[in-house]
DNA sequence: AATGAATGAGCCTTCATTCAT
DNA sequence: CATGAATGAAGGCTCATTCAT
């Protein structure tokens, strides 16, 4: 009894364990690069068992790439309800978690780069991703922009057409990462700080460009106080 | 000797053909999956033929990649000079080069697409663009910062620290039109100009914490400082 | 069970035989120009199936020497016994025994092919070779020598240094037949009877040049001729 | 004038450089394995300038083989003469000239190589081999010994009809510094001197049976009393 | 005569896929 | 369900041969 329990779990998790590898594996080295062999080896069975399971390699890598996205796929849900309190917090906990999500999680990551690598062999993968995650992310995001602007929190802007410009230092990280290795990762609280910062307050002091680029180097330069306080005469 | 000249000219060129027929066929199918066959054809020669230029196809692959992120490289120069002007002129001018290069431009975009997809099969690939090219542009890039911060143009931000950040919307542009096609593109005039603007102006308003009509925690926090409280489930 | 049983030997010999074809092949047509296809059609399988059990060509070539050369590799031991009786009849065994193999087996002969062929690509096999089976035999002959001498049979002679010298007959019956053919070999007892009859007696009757050579064709003949021993008449 | 002189002379040595560039390759690496462009490199001149005197790689290589056993060849011509004074003499001056020739001439020996490794693909060689050259010098030999004979100075012996046995020291001295080097050759004159010892005296002290210190069957057999005993003193 | 660029047939090796057990 | 031996279609690379110059 006990050891047919086991086999009826084994047998119900056998694809479970075998996308696991295969994931491991397609990460790695791409999909053509990548070895039923050795994919079977990390998954502790034989190659041919892998064909009980899944048709062909092709299937084996969608079915991964179905299975690993489904953590980004499902968080979208949270991200559709209607907004409620200031839409910078919003944004905040969204960003928050995207990070954690598509820089910190390294499957996401992976899942990147696999859909970037293999567009040309596999279209309907990056498809499925853009109307089911990216999109819905985006009509999100462009939302929460609008709900700030309606409330008056947020100035009008291309971030309504765009909400890409702000979702871009995920992308970002995420790249970054990906191809210098974690090694030379951006990650840390302090460029997520950076990243909402420069969403909320924007890069320049004023509202407005300098009118005063010809005084060049002679421009007035603010005073020690580092700079979150602005001369009165910038100020409306 | 006209017809010598031909001939002469003829071997010159070649190299260049091929490795121009292996971009495409690298591009589009990436390192493993491209046959030489293929880019023999592409090439208009034999297979036997790219081995009298190339001694592998891995020598292949990182000739083409070197060939073709030559212009990246040599923009580069045009980087360094030291700032003169205003610092919002000078990123202007530096993200519409670069929306051009990074975006606009093919060539480069698969470029990047290579690059994340062969990271673990040629480490140094990746290794010498961040020397050589991305590095170098991030360092430009806080030089140019830093130079607006002291000119009084800018005020101090984490994009001293993070200027990636600045240059993130140009690879969410480049990795999105890598991702979904030519056709979904995000480029256009327009997403340059809401970049520049949002660099310039920020997100929001004013400088200050607006009024916030509805009060309460959504209330946007004041920039005074160290940022932004984050849920705790977001940090690592 | 019988079936599994089937299979196991399956398995079991899959690498006899091969190993087998590909020594036909081998010593056919040297180690380049071998196909692996060739050997295996030869041994009823598909070339992938080669690679299951062996390497690479390289590889399989030298677990082919190996194996081939057992026999020669075992039948050392006897001839590393202490000797008994005449050091003659030891001889005559131990030339005997080795006719039989280096000149009769084929596949001993074909052995030394591909030792002298292969030597510049496979260094390492003319020295196992050397170690592990001529220069044990050499040895062992150096013995019987110096057996015979001390038990007064043999007189002294640059056999002690030099048994090559009474091995010699063997290696060239043995490269005649590789070299010119099962047609043109020089087996049959008579020639090993000659060596035998030159070993013991020496090609001349006396024991230094015959102080007439005046004589010219005048000189006696010995009668009927075959055979060791001479008429009386014959003799002063 | 001069250029033309050297133009001239250089067409007419092509050919022989040719010859002696793919020698130096085909022994060092058999026929399959010796690269055109190799020779080519080795004579100093380009691939296609090969095909100007030999029309395929088999043209070259028997022309190689006809060349480099020429001095084999022409060598065949002292051994044919009429047989004057002593028959041992004879011997002693042609071994003399045959170890000389197949053992410390590297050419030669790598002749021998070649002829074993290749006779599979180029079975004409071989048979040219046994007309031209070892068939002759065995017909030479076997008369050298019927001299002997006929002049009393020799005993009937197999030798008459297997004269190889005469030759076969040296055969050996060759297959031996073809297998195992330079390093390990049998040369010196110690061993051309063994083996012409062995030649006139023969391994055994006398023709009559050693009185046989331990009696038994291990006794030497007697020869028919043929009075080739020797004086003590005349023995080392 | 000589070059050397180009060819294309061929071989070793790999690996997704099949199937008998 | 699981195995693993076997397959066979490719693909990278080589090299003898050709030919325009």
């Amino acid at each position: 009894m006990a050891v047919a329990g086991q086999r009826r779990r084994r047998k119900e998790e056998r694809p479970g364990e075998i996308v696991e590898a295969a994931f491991e594996e397609f990460a790695r080295s791409g999909f053509m690069a990548t070895k039923l062999d050795d994919v079977a080896a990390r998954a502790g069975i034989t190659k041919g068992t892998i064909y009980l399971y899944f048709p062909s390699k092709e299937d084996l890598f969608l079915a991964t790439m179905h299975e690993m996205s489904r953590p980004s796929r499902e968080h979208l849900a949270a991200l559709t309800a209607a907004p409620q309190g200031s839409a910078m917090a919003i944004l905040r906990t969204h960003f928050a978690f995207e990070y954690a999500q598509m820089v910190e999680d390294r499957r996401t990551r992976e899942i990147i780069r696999m859909l970037l690598a293999e567009v040309s062999r596999f279209p309907d993968l990056a498809d499925r991703w853009r109307a089911e995650v990216i999109g819905p992310e985006v009509e999100a995001l462009r939302r929460v922009v609008r709900y700030g602007v309606e409330r008056g929190e947020f100035r009008p802007s291309a971030a309504e057409q765009f909400p890409h410009l702000l979702f871009a230092p995920v992308i970002m990280a995420c790249t970054w990462r990906l191809m210098f290795g974690d090694d030379h990762a951006l990650d840390g609280s302090a460029y997520l700080d950076g990243h909402l910062d420069l969403l909320e307050r924007g890069l320049m002091f004023g509202s407005r460009p300098n009118p005063s680029p010809s005084a060049g180097e002679g421009a007035p330069r603010s005073g020690a106080g580092e700079g979150t306080t602005l001369p009165e005469g910038a100020r409306p």
